[in-house]
DNA sequence: ATATTTTATGCTACAAGGCGTATAAAATTG
DNA sequence: CAATTTTATACGCCTTGTAGCATAAAATAT
């Protein structure tokens, strides 16, 4: 499964499902990434503010990568909502 | 194309190819997503603390966007370098 | 080589992230 | 329903991002 992401929000969903297909806590992620619970949380709600270096060691322990391509024809022609 | 992006850098470098390929400069990126062209700098150049929101603006103006996979099986077993 | 454009860096100010710690709220389990 | 686990929030602290503004350094163009 690949997610789209364009916004925090899809960010953090991607990651919350990922973690949960793994059976684990926001807690033992961050312990495996070390990052608080509290980060965790912070991340999967898509707060703006979350910085790529939270992502991407979030990624990395869920065994997850980021990929980074031109948007397809059709996504260009409907504006996302927001 | 598409640009794996495991690391800031490698972020950096997949926001900084697409802006050279649509002819513009940090500051014209700046001023359609909203960024000091010093923050597309930073993004650029792959700083760590970078927001998410930075990214993300960017993403949209450059027609760019993210998606979140598995990691392939090839990659796993190969340990990134840092 | 010189002028122009682009990118990197610095300043101050303000906002926000992430840390440890703790707790409340919510969800899950028994 | 009660006990347990998980997730969301809060406080204080320190660090860092991004803003506007400005300039130095580097790259490109004439």
């Amino acid at each position: 499964m690949e997610q789209i992401a364009r916004s925090p929000k899809q960010i953090g969903a991607a990651v919350r499902r990922r973690r949960r297909t793994l059976k684990l806590s926001q807690s033992d992620l961050g312990a495996k990434a070390d990052l608080r619970q509290a980060t965790v949380s912070a991340l999967e709600n898509g707060k703006p503010g979350t910085q790529l270096r939270t992502l991407i060691d979030a990624l990395a322990v869920l065994g997850l990568e980021m990929a980074i391509r031109e948007r397809s024809r059709a996504d260009k022609e409907i504006e996302d909502i927001f």
